[in-house]
DNA sequence: CTAATACTTAACCAATTGGTTTAGTATTAG
DNA sequence: CTAATACTAAACCAATTGGTTAAGTATTAG
């Protein structure tokens, strides 16, 4: 089971959907929305222990969601922007095709029958 | 490492955030989006055999992704409308929110050495 | 009724996830 | 210099993922 990096197309789209899918990990980002966080403050903010909530974070960076600064031995996180617009770029394909659902499913077997 | 049902809140986004975490899964959403499909033209589509296409299946049907309706002894799915909404709604709290990022990373470590 | 088709299920396997504990490195306070 | 703080890394574990092959069920074609 090969995974590459993030420059393969989808890869990159791959590790941000996985980072988004754990409530933790979107607490987080939620939480970097109003100000930047030490790793420290986003342990005791999910009450986790300081290795839990680093790899957390290393999921976090893998989906390309992060940016950190190092000031002495505090590491600040921030969300980096545009990061969260390749989700929403590949929702947006589907803004014009909400007619897919069970109705048009019947519709189709319909067609289908001639 | 228990998991808990759909009605929990957050679960249900963290199944659909998973769901979309894979490739072969989008570009399923995306020929579903176009047309029905049988699982057997998805599992011709992503040259996949019927047991691999089928996990990608039941994890879709999991972040509640799809409808499905079986005709005979063939299952026709396609999206379920509104399924989608669940992950722009979360997206949409953070369209106010792009001033997190490595400058405000900047301008929060100068606050905090006041 | 029999055989083929369209799945579904189960058993297996390697890799990943999400936590743990223990140990190590980097930086600062005293 | 020493000790505390803020991580980081490594080893371990159970559960999940993503594939396989083999076997089972449901439905239809002949």
């Amino acid at each position: 089971m090969v995974k590459s990096n993030n420059s393969d197309s989808g890869e990159l789209l791959n590790n941000t959907f996985e980072a988004l899918g754990n409530e933790h990990r979107r607490v987080i980002v939620s939480a970097l929305a109003l100000r930047p966080h030490s790793i420290s403050e986003l342990a005791e903010l999910r009450s986790l222990s300081l290795p839990a909530i680093h790899k957390h974070i290393i999921i976090l960076e893998k989906g390309g969601l992060l940016t950190r600064k190092k000031i002495g031995r505090t590491h600040f996180l921030a969300i980096k922007r545009g990061s969260l617009s390749v989700v929403q770029n590949w929702l947006n394909q589907f803004r014009t095709y909400w007619g897919s659902d069970s109705e048009s499913l019947e519709n189709y077997v319909q067609y289908l029958q001639k």
